[in-house]
DNA sequence: CGGTATCCCTATTGATACTG
DNA sequence: CAGTATCAATAGGGATACCG
């Protein structure tokens, strides 16, 4: 592994953002499902509700992962696209899909302790 | 980016057990400092509470990341290391350390909102 | 449709003191 | 040294109803 320091660790950067339960799912949504998302897709492709939903797209959008993109208000249509940033997630999501992969569904159980 | 099904995801398998603040963190260490961490040594690198850090490496013990090894109780000597699984984690590290370094530190601010 | 507004519950965290 | 015991604050989250 390269070069980690603590002081303004990257990684810490990182997991300031993105430690809550919903926000690498949400971001996993845009590279499974399409690049743009709206409220309603993320809703029921997630199974949470809308109050958290809202609260972690305005953290994504203000941490510049996501933006939204206002379309009409009557009736309202909204799209959520990855930024710049939020693009580059993308090999992380893998490597966290691959560890994932190859963790034993079975002999331990997560949240069980 | 590869076939995501969101049935049994294994991202969700690895968020189910690392979104907190601390696992990634905690995690890091090992690869930053050595394979082997003792309470104290986690403690002072990473500024938390004896409890939560006992709490988190338990956490980390029961999902099977690490193992726990005692080797005398009086002076009590423990030493943490990765398991096989943990061992696997690096990868995931890695990409959020890149991840992290392409962030803007100053433009926009975490945990702002 | 795309959210807000409430209410309420629980897990995570910190601070601090203490123990084998 | 390696934790545990308490106490307390707070952020994340679910459920539900409602609004423009």
């Amino acid at each position: 592994m390269k070069d980690i320091s603590r002081a303004h660790c990257p990684i810490r950067r990182a997991t300031d953002i993105l430690t809550d339960q919903w926000s690498f799912l949400i971001l996993r949504e845009f590279f499974l499902e399409g690049r743009k998302r709206r409220f309603q897709d993320l809703q029921q492709e997630l199974g949470l509700s809308p109050n958290t939903l809202s609260n972690r797209l305005k953290h994504l959008e203000n941490t510049g992962i996501l933006e939204r993109r206002l379309y009409s208000s009557h009736p309202p249509r909204a799209e959520y696209v990855l930024t710049e940033m939020g693009a580059r997630f993308g090999p992380v999501l893998e490597a966290l899909y691959d560890w994932g992969t190859s963790y034993p569904e079975t002999d331990k159980k997560p949240k069980s302790d």
